[in-house]
DNA sequence: TATATACGGAACTGGAGAGTTTCGGATACA
DNA sequence: TGTATCCGAAACTCTCCAGTTCCGTATATA
């Protein structure tokens, strides 16, 4: 036996693919229940797989539950695929696509089930941070720094501040008023409040 | 015994101050722990009540969290006491006071812990919306449409998106970043995002 | 003072769910 | 084929809490 090979010994391996289907899992529940109504029972039978299972993998509930949030964090972009389509005005629109919006709308499902729990549990923060909150105010950042070296924008403008624009109105419009988020709303929260605030006129109409 | 008095025919009346108090303890529990962590024990110890006393006069948990959240809508301003300072920037300024701040953080916790049960329950959407969301942005639109109506901004600026800015923006910070809301912040939204949006100048600095 | 009512407190019931244990079966490896 | 290991299913324990019931007490009215 050679070195370099960390754990099997004897009889099957363990099968770590099974663990990203019960993570898969838990963060479905987590958007449709929230972390207080979902059961390990209802994340184990949408996994196909029996409560003991995911026992085996996850000392309790609570920390399957940060697994599961970290885990959102591998599914984004690379900062290459971004769009540059020479405006800034059409970058943030090309982010505007029908599974984006899909993530995003699930993200914030994530983040609503996740709520009464954060208050107690401040490694969750953290998480739901880097995993939901972050890599979409990071590319909304990206595109105005670039804005803002071609000249277009102001160099003073606060990105930092109007990154989280977008973010925070669509957030709001989910969780609060319960109203769809769609590509029109989207449009018109660049158009009205987004690209005038950083000194853009607006585009002739809507 | 004349009329105009309501129930009482023998014995001690019903003290209704003593709703009043029940309803108090209840939205503290529920900005403290969320709906899901919030136990009849907890609310009646806050309220010196028995839990007896609680069922009595709320048939259920649900409903007790449901006038709770909805007594929350008289303790509002009028509109005759809103500033009126001549500018938008003075009158958005003056709104943000130590009170208004800790009314807002509280409103929102209390928001949060209802998050979960409001994918059950629509009648606490209308309920919250009412009492919470609604009126801060009701004194937004109200301020925006006189500045309009005094050509202080373009008369056809959509102060119904805007007024959201704002109350969004706290949102956000508060229950994503968990990040505090003090009155430079919401300083700096007004003067980098809401107004400039509106085709307002920056002031000269911050 | 007498009485009816509402009170706070405490004991109780029933159900739901976290976490554990057991077991028969499937599967990779020798 | 034999064996060790992991699996899904189900039964189990234990705790917590919604909601109920009961009781001794306080108080407003008469």
């Amino acid at each position: 036996m050679t070195l370099a090979d960390s754990a099997p010994k004897l009889g099957r391996k363990r099968d770590l693919s099974r663990d990203g289907e019960i993570l898969l899992a838990a963060l479905d529940v987590l958007a449709e229940t929230g972390y207080d109504g979902m059961t390990i029972d209802m994340v184990a039978a949408r996994a196909k797989a029996g409560k003991a299972t995911v026992y085996r993998r996850w000392a309790s509930k609570g920390e399957l539950v940060i697994d599961a949030v970290a885990c959102m964090k591998n599914a984004n972009l690379d900062v290459d695929a971004l769009p540059d389509t020479g405006t800034l005005r059409g970058d943030l629109i090309a982010m505007i696509k029908p599974h984006a919006i899909e993530d995003s709308e699930r993200k914030l499902q994530v983040m609503a089930g996740l709520m009464s729990m954060l208050q107690k549990t401040p490694e969750l923060v953290d998480a739901a941070h880097a995993a939901i909150i972050e890599p979409r105010a990071r590319i909304n950042r990206i595109l105005m720094n670039r804005a803002k070296e071609r000249g277009e924008i102001p160099a003073d403008a606060d990105t930092e501040t109007l990154s989280l624009v977008g973010p925070a109105m669509a957030a709001y419009r989910t969780l609060m008023l319960r109203k769809p988020v769609d590509r029109d709303y989207l449009i018109s929260v660049i158009d009205g409040v987004v690209l005038p605030a950083l000194g853009l006129p607006r585009p002739p109409q809507r």
